[in-house]
DNA sequence: TTGTAGGCGTTATCAT
DNA sequence: ATGATAACGCCTACAA
């Protein structure tokens, strides 16, 4: 292994010299930088990170927490975090908060014991717990929820969303529109779009119609026949995530309903699933590589506590359309 | 930030004896155990990772390496990567070698520098150049790719897997059987399984007829469409990629073909995608999760060069089924 | 502009 | 069984 020593020989200088060039600190003539330059060249010097971290009580390592990591929506913010720490010269450190961020306080600790510069926790809020055991140093911020004004936090406006998306739905002449609901344990993220689509039914003088899923594929189809029971003539159905928006698109085929001729399906999210099914799902789209990449940015400039909003939008894809004329 | 020393003092001990307790070396009596150990919990002090890493010259840091971050096959080994590494007392490294592989040595530096334990590598090839910025220290491993015998790697055998399907197609009655293939890019998958499909179809005396997409869904329609032309009779589409399959299953459907009905649709992989579609894909399951698990258990017990291989399976869903009868 | 020296927190060697 | 001490590789006052 290549030290800084090795290279001030090499280079006829001393450590202190080496130190300064590699981190562009002033303090020497361009003929040495040179020289230094040409050592770190031929003997393939690379600073030990471990070391300098020690010495700086600092690492150049960023957290990435998600509650399952392969999920496809942490997927894409993991992507965007990833992207972004690469492009500062950090590195990123991966863990698994659990369903209910059960493992969180571990990783944290975790990540703690190596000076980790900052941590992005998907679709997970930020416990008092957890700001403790992460300590004073080390910044957090959550991705995906809205998380109070009390922790930093990074996500769409999920009410104002909602409300846009059931708008366009009633737009389109529909009136009978389910919702297709996640599960209460994920209550951040639903509670406010489920009001939002409140809000806009109530003001349309629509009846609101609401069944649950827990936001994944399997979980669809039974809550779509609840929905069809309650009332068979929905035009349209609006789920919260596009997993279940998946499931509808294909169960309603199944059913022998026509999309978006009989009746129109909405997702939520805009992740890859949206596009797996025909017709391609039309959905709310959260920017989420661009939210990991924001994330990364905020952690790294001492971003202060509150939430940020970053825009939403609606994709039409192909399984919405105007409602069916009631004959 | 508790140190080894506040909890010597604490403890009335010297920083050497925490020392051993915390790492479970011999050199002490139960007495002095037991306030070390009770000092250790009231400061809730943990040893600082750069320090050990430091001083022991090797991190517990494992790599996990994939062309795109956000892949869903990907995804499901990093899964199995990260419970397996955390449950060693690990932690996981996340990066990015882009499609061709071209950011891997950059990454490798950056996890040299930290003392990784070892890195996996995600369906990538290991070359001699990684091998070579990777050091001596740093074992590699290649998962869902076979590498010949040269580096480490643990995979299904494609070809045998391949084969196997096509046979299971050809068992169903199927005879005019198209095949889906991937880019020439991933050569290393593709290859083997275009041989056992060629293979079964060889042996059964049936006519092979093979078209190219990129293994994303969006290369398959226009890919089908091909395979339509040439055969338009077709009874079954043996697709190299879920993605690619969930799309024939789509496209299939849209074209007025039933399926399983008229035309049978196997996928490979086992991804999330193939249970995103109606009929669900019948597909080649290779064990992702575990790949990863297993490779971390390798990388971990020196696991010297060489391919391994882990068994693959056939998973019925909805999309195949008995041919359909020639009039 | 450049070098010397001390210490970050830990483990390992050598005394006691 | 326990403690003092020296490194691991780096950065950064402080001196020169």
């Amino acid at each position: 292994m290549t030290t800084i020593r090795d290279v001030a020989r090499h280079a006829g200088v001393s450590p202190a010299t080496v130190s300064r060039v590699v981190n562009g600190m002033p303090g020497y003539s361009s003929a040495t930088r040179d020289r230094v330059t040409q050592a770190v060249a031929e003997l393939g010097y690379e600073p030990d990170t471990l070391a300098r971290g020690l010495k700086t009580m600092q690492s150049t390592m960023i957290g990435v927490l998600a509650p399952v990591v392969s999920d496809a929506l942490a997927s894409q913010v993991m992507s965007g975090v990833e992207r972004a720490a690469r492009e500062l010269g950090y590195s990123v450190m991966l863990g698994r908060t659990g369903p209910g961020s059960e493992f969180a306080p571990g990783y944290l600790h975790t990540l703690r014991t190596y000076r980790a510069a900052g941590v992005v926790l998907i679709s997970a809020a930020i416990t008092a717990d957890m700001r403790r055991v992460a300590g004073p140093k080390m910044p957090l911020i959550s991705v995906a929820i809205r998380d109070g004004k009390q922790f930093p936090s990074l996500a769409i406006d999920d009410e104002r969303a909602a409300y846009d998306a059931t708008r366009h739905l009633l737009g389109l002449g529909h009136e009978r529109i389910g919702l297709l609901a996640g599960d209460a344990t994920s209550l951040l993220v639903n509670a406010p779009r489920e009001r939002g689509y409140l809000r806009a039914m109530t003001e349309a003088g629509a009846t609101p119609l609401l069944e649950r899923g827990n936001s994944l594929y399997d979980s669809a189809p039974p809550a779509l026949g609840r929905l069809l029971e309650r009332d068979p003539a929905l035009t349209a159905v609006f789920a919260l995530s596009d997993e279940m928006g998946a499931a509808v698109v294909n169960e309603l085929q199944r059913l022998g309903r026509r999309v978006p001729d009989d009746v129109s399906v909405l997702g939520f999210d805009d992740t890859r699933t949206a596009q797996h099914v025909h017709p391609a799902l039309s959905t709310v789209a959260q920017p989420l590589e661009r939210m990991g990449e924001v994330a990364v940015h905020h952690l790294l400039d001492a971003g202060n506590g509150g939430a940020r909003i970053l825009p939403h939008r609606l994709i039409e894809r192909g399984s919405t359309g105007p409602a069916r004329r009631t004959p």
